[in-house]
RNA sequence: CGGGGCGUAGCUCAGCUUGGUAGAGCGCUCGGUUUGGGACCGAGAGGUCGCAGGUUCGAAUCCUGUCGCCCCGACCA
């Protein structure tokens, strides 16, 4: 539809709204496409909501395309099937109740997994029924802990969710893969790069995970990839565990004094100074075996304190542990942790600053060992690597230990931060760490909402069987923020064709009635010629607010109706480029097209 | 939820230290002059100073509480 922009119900602000850090959350409040009610909900105005109807027409496109039917839920939900599966409890403070005047529970929806499932158990029976695949694009409610960034991270926002229905493994696998396929197209036609990384699955019961990551400094992910290839958040990024050596040349293990030595650091000062290697070599903060004390609190509520080894050169990821150790919660062991293991006479105190696996009187952690506390190790620590690490005994390193020899673990756990330079997986070279925002995640949930809510149909052999489903999400008001973010310039908005606002953009730029005749033609003319066409018709604005204006908007092509419009000739203003063309007004609808 | 910062006109901000009739620029309205990079002159409209208590003759200003918002971190799409 196109508009006078002397009638457009939008306003641009010539300065910054303060509250607006990001470039996306700036422009789009400055331009006069959204506004803030409440942190992380936002108005929509009509250039705004043009856009979003653009991203999510194309996003509809091939949701067709991929064989998903449209429908559509309340995002205003009764308790019960979320009672059902867990999550009216799960999510916690993250979801917005409310009671209706019967004081009975609602909710607005922060997904709709089970109302889905349910709809799908309501009408199917039959495996002849599916596959099936449907989806809706609505309103997602989560009372984020901090919203932030605009559009990126809201309190309400707007998110196409998919989800398939199989009754074979295989099936799932088809029906992924066509979502998959489809997540691909929306983005490549929308100009918006992506990676498609490794997510962890196993937190959520589901079997394969994907997420479609924007690669950009403001990004909240951080994955890595390698020139190879390889893509993975780094929750779900493996170390491959170097191959077991042979015990047979190494040198006993030894006892030093090590004084002043509580942090990797110093020790690693103090060994190249009191104990060098024969070999010449310098100690590095690689050749220690550090241990770190994690408490774990476990879904049935008790407490266990862990210790897990890993390189002194690494730290413990938390993100890393609390996915290794799931479902249970993840921390640094507390201060009552350790009060706690003093207290108990059956477990030698740690002695903290030099704890280690091993005593000359035999093995100090582990299931089996004195202590009984769960020891895991790092895949690096593989039998037959040596270590300098804690005597427990203070001011003294044990040197030399050898995994497999001197002491052993309960298992190897992916507690440690991944590192630039750490080898992939797949073995296709090194890794670097980027920044990225999850645009896209395409999940096998498997049978975990089929199971919890009892969603079955008969197989070909009259059997009960269990549906197998998959869930896959498009965050829309989020795309458009991340379109935003990839697409402006210093001036302002400056958006693909496919989705920006309007297709052309005139200014009448002069106050001749000559400039303001020939453009109401033009505006006239290109509108028939079925282009929507947004025109700044305002008479008493001067020039060089119309192109600031021009500008911030960012519809892609402008034209200037100026001082040659008396000669028949305008100006096609490139907003990409900063270029501007004469042209004559005569053929410029063809010339457009 | 931890740390930091901020709430005064539609927007950006000053005034608060040292209590005394609420200000500027932009935007908006009217009149006039301007019109190729955010023009100018004149006249206007617009604010319970986030909210609630308190101190005081008197509070935007001091005190207490509370709500909201932004940023960093933790967490999450």
């Amino acid at each position: 539809m196109s508009s006078r922009l002397s009638e457009l119900f939008v306003r641009t602000l010539r300065e910054d709204p303060v509250d607006a850090e990001v470039a996306s959350h700036r422009l789009l409040v400055r331009a006069g496409y959204i506004r803030r009610q409440a942190a992380g909900v936002f108005a929509w105005l009509p250039l705004g909501l043009k856009v979003r109807r653009k991203i999510e027409a194309i996003v509809r496109e091939e949701m067709a395309n991929a064989g998903a039917q449209e429908v559509h839920f309340p995002a205003l939900q009764p308790r019960e099937p979320y009672e059902i599966t867990g999550r009216w409890e799960e999510y916690g403070d993250l979801l917005f109740r409310l009671k209706d005047r019967k004081d009975a529970d609602y909710l607005l929806a922060p997904t709709h997994e089970e109302v889905f499932t349910l709809l799908v158990k309501d009408l199917y029976s039959s495996y002849k029924d599916l596959p099936l695949s449907i989806y809706q694009i609505q309103d997602k409610y989560r009372d984020e802990a901090r919203p932030r960034a605009g559009l990126l991270r809201g309190r309400e926002f707007t998110m196409k969710d998919a989800y398939s229905f199989d009754y074979t493994d295989a099936g799932l696998d088809v029906s992924y893969q066509k979502q998959r396929d489809a997540y691909e197209r929306i983005f490549t036609r929308l100009g918006l790069e992506y990676v498609i990384v490794q997510a962890d699955a196993g937190a959520m019961g589901g079997s394969r995970s994907e997420e479609f990551l924007h690669p950009t400094p403001i990004g909240e992910d951080t994955f890595v990839r390698s020139a190879g290839g390889y893509a993975a958040n780094v929750e779900a990024f493996t170390t491959e565990a170097p191959a077991a050596r042979s015990y047979e040349k190494l040198t006993p293990a030894e006892v030093l004094s090590t004084p002043d030595t509580p942090t990797i650091a110093t020790l690693v000062a103090v060994a190249n100074e009191k104990h060098p290697r024969p070999d010449g070599r310098a100690w590095t903060a690689a050749d220690t075996l550090k241990n770190i004390v994690l408490g774990l609190t476990h879904l049935d509520g008790t407490r266990e304190v862990v210790v897990v080894g890993l390189p002194g050169d690494r730290e413990v990821d938390m993100k890393r542990a609390e996915v290794a150790f799931a479902p249970a919660v993840v921390e640094t062991a507390t201060e009552a942790d350790f009060l706690r293991l003093e207290a108990d006479a059956n477990t030698p105190s740690l002695v903290k600053g030099y704890i280690g696996p091993w005593t000359p009187t035999g093995a100090l952690l582990g299931e089996d060992s004195a202590t009984g506390i769960r020891y895991l190790t790092d895949p690096r620590v593989s039998d037959g690597s040596g270590w300098i690490t804690g005597a427990n005994v203070h001011g003294h390193h044990v040197f030399g230990l050898v995994a497999g020899r001197d002491f052993s673990s309960d298992g190897t756990i992916e507690t440690a931060e991944v590192l630039a330079g750490d080898p992939a997986p797949d073995g296709s070279g090194p890794v670097e760490l980027a920044r990225g925002m999850e645009i896209g995640h395409v999940f096998q949930l498997g049978r975990k909402y089929a199971e919890a809510l009892g969603l079955k149909v008969l197989d070909e052999n009259g059997k009960l069987v269990t549906v197998t489903m998959g869930s896959y999400g498009v965050g829309i008001t989020r795309i458009l923020a991340v379109i935003a973010e990839a697409t402006n310039d210093g001036k302002g908005l400056l958006w693909p064709k496919n989705v920006a606002p309007f297709d052309i953009h005139i200014v009448a730029a002069g106050r001749e009635d000559v400039v303001y005749e020939v453009s109401d033609a033009l505006y006239a003319q290109l509108t028939d010629a079925g282009f929507d066409v947004l025109y700044d018709d305002r008479p008493k604005v001067s020039p060089g607010v119309k192109f600031g204006d021009a500008e911030l908007i960012g519809v892609p092509v402008i034209l200037i109706v100026g001082r040659d419009a008396a000669e028949g000739t305008i100006e096609l203003w490139d907003r990409r480029t900063g270029e501007r063309t004469p042209m004559p007004v005569a053929n410029i609808a063809s010339a457009l097209r």
